[in-house]
DNA sequence: TACAATACGGAGAACCTCTCCGCTTGGCCA
DNA sequence: TGGCCAAGCGGAGAGGTTCTCCGTATTGTA
């Protein structure tokens, strides 16, 4: 009993990986599974065989891109001000989230069905990462959950994920206006 | 030649959008067309005649919640001080967008098919009316645009529509820390 | 009452998701 | 090197969806 794979079955792994990465950056995340397994030149059986949900598949696809986002989070720990540092994640989070068309989002979101990657817990502690140590420094309020800033720049991300051409721009604004409300010294009204 | 249509159409038309309302209410606003059609009595043929796009049926069953929310608006604006209204009124908004499973949200985003019934738009004015009052009073930033403030809003319900149980007070917390945002004197850093 | 014009409704084409199962193929073992 | 068998493949097909087309029924009027 081969506690690897067999190597057609590696490989057709491979493909729908890439057919897959292909297809929703084209159409989105609700692409056809059926118009995947073609491009990848295996039947629909084989596509539903390796990745039993259309979530498990996103999540494949996305994990190279979450890796990213958490080294992301260290680098700019390593290198900013925490300030800077949480500002300038949640920008890249925002600009992943919505060229991916708000591809992680439903992921994110619901998470956890898949055990082994999940994309969720560390997104949310790179996210923690950044944060608390804003808070630490005094430019985060204390009170204020990773979770609930990660939802709120899905938020954004999520409602400027359609083409039009200023949307970028607003998600900038609506991300500045997120981040006066976390600077903001209390929790709802004055200050300590 | 009768200006006005027959009176089964009138019928139909009023029992698809019953059928309509009971299935998006139950079902979310991906419920499925066919069962609109069957639960309203009436053909497949009729339905897409009456509504030629899923955005249009949504948007018909959505006019009354949007006439409910833009008379709130004005409510508040008669009653309440300029940031409560602002607050209170978002707070609602963010109510109906959830239980209507961000329902509006593809419509208000998209918006501006349908010409006539334009809830885009009628909500986008409910939305100026509260905040360029809250502005003049100086409890929000002067230089927030209502479709910002909106969008955001928007956000925060597409992101707590799932029916996790916490949802509801996550959407609390999100819109607070919005609110603090707001509030915030400035663009970008100091005050004035 | 007869006759347009209007509206109906369902069959059907084209797609989708997801499953089942007979057949092929890769890798081990003699 | 050849043979065997489990692992893996793929496509037919069931059951769903959206949306269209057109023969038929209904309505309101002359």
């Amino acid at each position: 009993m081969p506690p690897t794979q067999r190597t057609d079955a590696r490989r057709n792994h491979e493909r729908l990986l890439a057919a897959a990465q292909e297809a929703f950056a084209e159409t989105g995340a609700e692409a056809s599974l059926n118009d995947i397994a073609r491009r990848a030149g295996v039947g629909p059986g084989t596509l539903y065989r390796h990745f039993p949900t259309r979530a498990a598949l996103l999540a494949a696809v996305l994990e190279e891109r979450v890796e990213r986002l958490c080294a992301r989070a260290d680098e700019l720990t390593a290198t900013r001000p925490a300030d800077q540092a949480l500002a300038e994640w949640l920008r890249t989070f925002i600009a992943h989230a919505r060229t991916h068309h708000g591809l992680g989002g439903a992921l994110l979101l619901e998470a956890s069905d898949a055990p082994d990657t999940d994309c969720h817990r560390r997104i949310e502690d790179a996210a923690a990462t950044v944060l608390t140590r804003a808070q630490r420094n005094g430019t985060a309020r204390p009170d204020l959950a990773a979770d609930d800033l990660l939802q709120l720049a899905l938020g954004i991300a999520l409602t400027t994920t359609a083409p039009e051409p200023d949307h970028e721009a607003r998600a900038d604004r609506l991300l500045a206006l997120a981040l006066d409300g976390v600077h903001a010294p209390a929790p709802g009204r004055a200050a300590p």
